[in-house]
DNA sequence: TGTACATCAGTGAACGCGCGTTCACTGATGTAC
DNA sequence: TGTACATCAGTGAACGCGCGTTCACTGATGTAC
């Protein structure tokens, strides 16, 4: 029964994208080797032909993850509207869909209070991640100086992790919707209403000259 | 060895507390009742004298973790120093000993992503508890109309959350830093900015008398 | 290029282990008279 | 108030179960000559 070294690899492959997909839907420790071997089409005695352990799986499932969920976003930003950036992705992160979508959405999210205990690789990975995910943030944050962009995506990645965490928790669907809209507004709306108040104090400071003339 | 009803009944309570810090410190999954039941001084037959399921004591933990939360919040705005209610209470929650104290924090950092995937009954326990904490940081916005400042709340409430869960997660000591020094700022600096803003705007419009007058 | 042999991907049974849960038992507490 | 009995909090052994991991085995693939 020995397969080509080219299907071993896409066997890997498939072992770790239904990881990815199981861990973000049952968690972590809800999922069993079995189930997982079984969602890649195989019987769990060959898991150990390709991984030395669960907690490597978990490590790499959790960066297949962290790809996905950047690309995920990457499209959002590509295929959005009359929106500037951040609004887009903020949309698309805080998006019912997206809620209700564990499987194939934020590994922080899904993952969140599980990581906090994986290993040190997997939260070297979770690191690497997040960072890629600020940097990407931080991109559409135009107008600002690069270091504050990063630490602004920074608040905003936290904002966004929280809301969907909460929103995923909660029974009643109203406060669920209200936790996802009023993220989304003060993700998307601090920036321009920084840039807004800058604006208005500079006008103050210069008293404003277009007003005045037609007062 | 029958016990007594009230010593019984400081029995259930130990029991719940211990289960609200070991929940919290290795997870709902990750803590199993022989542990647990040996954290309160006892042998792991007698749980079932005091509830139906574990699943049951979950909820009541988590019912439990919600009130030391709130409690500890409230302390902190009674002891806060110059600062205003909102500030107190973002330094409090996004402080490094908070971070480095699982087992007394906040329950959803400790478990979000496990009480996505809890029992109905122990996420209605968590939505009163998420709602109980919004309002106690609503309070504390002063000079907001008090839907507008529950709203917020909930948005401040989604921030401290996710970073607080990132903060944990990230190896890089100097990054987990930042993410809760940031989420600080963005939490207590918003409201701030918005009121100035509002001002601003008002002088603007009123063509600021004070200034021009110096002027 | 053809042959003989080593490798190893995948199977399915089995391993020890810890889990949530059950149960017979003990003996102090609570209750009925 | 005292006595006899039922209750039940807590113990410790045992239950079935699913977990991560190991292993003997199969047979196609890869390799050495």
């Amino acid at each position: 029964m020995r397969k080509s070294k080219q299907e071993a690899a896409r066997t890997r492959e498939r072992i770790v994208e239904a990881a990815a997909l199981e861990f973000r839907r049952n968690g972590i420790g809800g999922t069993g080797l079995a189930d997982l071997m079984a969602a890649a089409g195989l019987t769990h005695g060959g898991f150990y032909r390709h991984f030395g352990s669960k907690d490597q799986l978990v490590a790499e499932a959790c960066a297949a993850a962290m790809e996905a969920g950047a690309k995920t976003s990457v499209t959002a930003l590509s295929h959005h509207g009359k929106r500037n950036g951040l609004e887009a992705l903020a949309a698309n992160y805080l998006s019912k869909s997206h809620r209700d979508d564990r499987s194939g959405g934020c590994p922080f999210a899904a993952l969140g209070s599980e990581l906090v205990r994986a290993d040190e690789k997997t939260r070297a990975v979770a690191t690497e991640g997040l960072l890629k995910y600020a940097d990407l943030i931080a991109s559409q944050l135009d107008g600002m100086r690069p270091d504050d962009a990063k630490r602004r995506a920074l608040a905003a990645l936290s904002t966004m992790v929280g809301a969907l965490i909460l929103a995923r928790i909660v029974t009643d669907p109203k406060l669920s919707a209200v936790l996802l809209r009023e993220a989304e507004k003060h993700v998307s709306a601090a920036p321009r209403r920084k840039r807004q108040l800058r604006v208005a104090l500079r006008q103050d400071d210069r008293h404003t000259p277009q007003r005045r003339r037609g007062q």
